[in-house]
DNA sequence: ATGCTAATTTTGTTTGAACATTTGAACCAT
DNA sequence: ATGGTTCAAATGTTCAAACAAAATTAGCAT
């Protein structure tokens, strides 16, 4: 691998080494527990100094990428210990980030109308029609989260988008719609016949259930959406900063 | 004011500067979108070099309290620009919010020699003592939530303190210790015997777990708290922000 | 083998210096 | 007034060097 920079571009040399390093760590010849070069070597190596050198790696290590053991050596974060504040991740970028491979089981798109839970949190009439996506999600192993969305028809989607592709890149690309803010709730629940039969379990076992509503930036509601996850393989991480 | 730093001491430079900064930006003379003075007079105010100064600032620049600007100077962030999530509700807080009264039904104090998970968390040795705080919380209707939580030795616990009020109060009136930041995993899993007997379900209910992981301002781990909530009476809400 | 000591390796801390880049203000010519 | 140039101030980048502190390793004495 020829990991190497250019000292003659002008974009600083601790952000192409932090770019870099970046890259390093996602390699399997470095990533997960596996030590870095020594400071003094790499930094040679890389024709920086070692100071130059620090002020990417201090980044790398303020993020929880890399952990450095005072006489022992730099290493790559283990990924449990990773999950840094990504302030709202979608689901392929939470999975992404796991390091899983997303598959679609089953989707599904229709026209329904809207009863008066949806038509209160889009502000519209009982009975207008709204776009309904539904998605069985999982990984290799199969399904593990039964997805449930409903879409504001301000939102302009037409049920023909190719729904395999990440959400939020249909509705940022194709319909500059960008989602702001979310509010959800998420509570604990016995899987009846139905969600059962599609997460692959029995009926009663424990599903996590997260309820999501999703505004634009002018606070008007975009995105109404259920998720319904196996106990067992899902682990849902947040990370909050108190307000002083 | 007369913020100054020891050289004598152990505890490196930039970490005092930091924690200094830190006291400067809540003083309201610089609070809010003031100017700090300028790199090379702080530094020579401060006796040390201007790289050790740049040591502290990057590290509060990183974390959003600092903005700096080239060619202008350095401001403490606007609370506005600053918020850049939610806030984050204590237990009663949630509860007081949702309009109900908490009744502890059980409190248990003891002091337990850390795991090895709770001692790579805290970053001490594993077997060392650490009070374990267990309680039995819920409404008038009964328990809903079990609460376990692990306390670092740092944050000076003697196991007398009164906790029937608010963890936060004991915590920031008597210690000055201020949480700041959680982490944190929700899953559903099924209840075991002892959970559904405290908690009044049946085995095999559904059970929404949560592991919490807390850090003051210094990022430093002060709490590790595990929640178990009755799935059918408890709703988790979270509000989130996407950075643009 | 066991346990202590010393050497080595590696990251941590700190300083001083030089130059680049950006911003804003002062100044000047039209 | 207007526009452009210059200058000063502030942060940004980068290097070289020295010593401190912690962890591991090697070696030595018992």
């Amino acid at each position: 691998m020829n990991y190497t920079i250019d000292h003659s571009s002008s974009i600083p040399l601790h952000v192409q080494v932090e770019n870099l390093l970046r890259e390093m760590i996602r390699d399997p010849e470095f990533a997960n527990g596996k030590f870095l070069p020594n400071e003094v070597d790499l930094a040679k190596r890389l024709g920086i100094s070692r100071n130059t050198l620090r002020q990417a790696t201090n980044k790398l290590t303020y993020e929880g990428l890399l952990v450095r053991k005072k006489g022992v050596g730099t290493i790559v974060a283990t990924k449990s210990v990773n999950t840094r504040l990504m302030n709202w991740p979608s689901f392929s970028q939470e999975m992404k980030a796991l390091g899983i491979k997303i598959i679609n089981y089953e989707l599904h798109v229709s026209w329904e109308q809207a009863d008066k839970k949806i038509a209160d949190f889009f502000r519209i009439s009982e009975g207008k029609k709204v776009l309904k996506l539904e998605r069985l999600r999982g990984g290799p192993d199969g399904p593990f989260v039964y997805f449930i969305s409903y879409f504001h028809p301000r939102v302009g989607l037409t049920g023909n988008e190719d729904f395999s592709k990440p959400l939020y890149e249909i509705l940022e690309k194709n319909y500059a719609t960008i989602a702001q803010l979310s509010k959800e709730e998420i509570i604990a629940i016995a899987a009846n016949e139905f969600l059962a039969q599609k997460l692959g379990m029995k009926p009663g076992d424990p599903i996590l259930k997260r309820k999501r509503y999703v505004f634009d930036p002018g606070s008007r509601p975009i995105e109404y959406n259920l998720g319904f996850y196996r106990g067992d393989s899902f682990v849902y991480t947040i990370e909050s900063e108190r307000k002083l």
